[in-house]
DNA sequence: AGTCACATTGGTAACGATACCAAGAGCCCG
DNA sequence: CGGGCTCTTGGTATCGTTACCAATGTGACT
């Protein structure tokens, strides 16, 4: 491989000093426009290729934007993403991804490699890091966001919801109904923070409503697939078998749970009344649909976007962007009276 | 913000020259043991981060592998990646993704942009580019793969299969049960060029068999949701209601369609049959379980890394790595016969 | 005609790391 | 005891762009 073209060959090439190449190739530069246009056209035909690196290093900006994400396999997390990188793409930023797998180890280690690369703002899932992640983040000199929870000691900026919240409202939701057996499906307590969150929530509700938490069935670590949700409800049926209702911690779960029910000829919702979380599309389309909350995953990744762009144009105070997640009601928890009065 | 920490910093605090703390932050690279020791630990101590970026211009790598997928939102461009982030950061290469929404316009806007980050090599979708991205990918001077797809006249690489021989595949696999009346869903002609593949593919062998193929329903552009399958699948009622079996063009439309059956009580596989693409694990759980096409995603992804790393190490000819898609059968076409004798 | 403001262009140094070359220390060997 | 070898360390130039400052040209206005 040749030595590559830079600007000073399309410099050469056009007939001009370099520093106009570099202008032409800017926004809100002062270029005579004819200029620019010859310029862009010698650059095109010699196939040119700006160079991103030499520029991050002397502007000292690299227009990337860090996140970190447990698993680019769920859909929720995949939406708040493709919301941020629609909103951040329109303003020349670009997502930086890396993966966590669920585990804190793994996100210092990602949290490391990408502030290597210089972002503009990093953006992290949930408010729990290890002590030296968090020094990092701290130490880093640009916007943190943690998104997805809301951190009792928050490092930066803060898109996101109380996990624990929801569940509060989906156990008035299904008590309000009558039903008191009601079980829990999910929410490992060494990995899934988020699920533990909500379990938490759940059995704080639980216990105001003065019912019984002890239908508690893990599901192993996250992610928690449909075929676990419905192997948790298999165990959960040979556990105990007069549970009326069960609150899974996705819709994913929720659906194999579902599933489980169907096919062993329990109806859903007349004999087991089922919810997830997450409004994920198959909540709305199986048969019964499934009762769930709705977190806005795609609001949350504008809502950062937002919040990035404003921070980069002009510092601002630390801000905390609570997003309310909806009760979805659907054909899981429909009152069989209801059901009978059509 | 005051001025960062560099290697000047720490070789002054360490008592060294900057070519050692370089050399510490280095593998396989000659620093004693204690030295390079001695000088990460000043470092961490001093809150130093490597500056990437200015590696990146001197040493003329970046160790980013640039990767353009139509949407994040999609289970099984999601595993290609996962699998190809997961194979690679071993190496030591990060991913830069970038979506296209299923249109080549924005592809080629993408590919300009990655290619300005200078990856060491560069992965798209399909087979299928605008001619000015094409010229891009080809003078970029890196390895090029596309995926997803055989085209017929490759770029570079390419790690993929024939979506048209799948359906062929499929159709077989009804023909053989006795189905006549077979109608396909889904398969966007302008934009989803992949799902124009099956569709071709699935005429072909319609024809191939002697049968009609005039049940053609179009979801819209994709990506086709569950929803849109369920929508497909009360179009095609309404048209052609003595319709024995339906091929979806992914098993989310193809679930979409059996939630319909169920909604309007038609039994799936009794009075209709459906199959689907991709072995999304929904496929493999839903009552009845789906019959539908095994591309693995996720192998798909690790022999696209595999090719970098290989490639990077030392370049390589051309490589064709064809995947062989696998049918799996499943309850949704299980022959009425044989559920009986169960 | 002279002054000033503005638009446009150019020259030079610098961003923070690494490639490349060189040199000193320590060791083995004949 | 000197030559050759390896291991380790240091000095200098450089990657390709942009920040910064300066210079020129143009038109408006006094």
């Amino acid at each position: 491989m040749q030595r590559s073209i830079t600007m000073k060959d399309v410099a050469r090439a056009a007939g001009v000093s370099v520093m106009t190449v570099s202008r032409a190739f800017q926004k809100d530069t002062s270029v005579r426009p004819e200029t620019r246009d010859t310029i862009l056209k010698v650059a095109e035909d010699l196939g040119y290729v700006f160079d991103s690196t030499a520029a991050n290093l002397r502007s000292q900006r690299t227009d990337f934007v860090a996140v970190t994400i447990p698993s680019i396999n769920n859909a929720n997390f995949a939406d708040t993403v493709a919301g941020l990188s629609e909103v951040l793409s329109n303003e020349g930023l670009q997502v930086l991804l890396a993966y966590t797998n669920y585990d804190m180890a793994q996100e210092e280690r990602a949290i490391e490699q990408l502030l290597r690369r210089r972002p503009e703002a990093i953006v992290v899932t949930g408010g729990k890091h290890t002590v030296r992640a968090r020094r990092l983040l701290e130490g880093a000199g640009i916007p943190v966001i943690e998104a997805w929870d809301l951190p009792a000691n928050p490092i930066g900026h803060v898109v996101g919801f109380s996990n624990a919240a929801t569940m509060e409202v989906m156990v008035n939701h299904l008590a309000a109904q009558g039903h008191e057996r009601i079980a829990f499906i999910g929410g490992d307590v060494v990995a899934d923070t988020r699920g533990a969150d909500r379990r938490r929530g759940f059995m704080a509700a639980m216990k105001a409503h003065g019912l019984s938490c002890d239908r508690l069935i893990e599901a192993g670590p996250p992610p928690i697939s449909m075929r676990e949700g419905a192997q948790a409800m298999e165990r959960l049926l040979a556990l105990h078998p007069d549970t009326q209702a069960v609150v899974c911690v996705s819709d994913l779960s929720a659906f194999g749970a579902l599933t489980e029910c169907q096919r062993r000829g329990l109806r859903v919702p007349q004999d087991m009344v089922i919810t997830g979380f997450g409004a994920y599309e198959i909540a709305s389309i199986c048969v019964p649909t499934l009762t769930t909350v709705n977190p806005f995953p795609r609001k949350i990744g504008e809502e950062i976007a937002d919040l990035i762009v404003n921070t980069i144009k002009k510092p601002t105070e630390q801000q905390i962007r609570k997003i309310a997640p909806e009760l979805v009601v659907a054909g899981s928890t429909e009152k069989v009276s209801e059901m009978r009065n059509r």
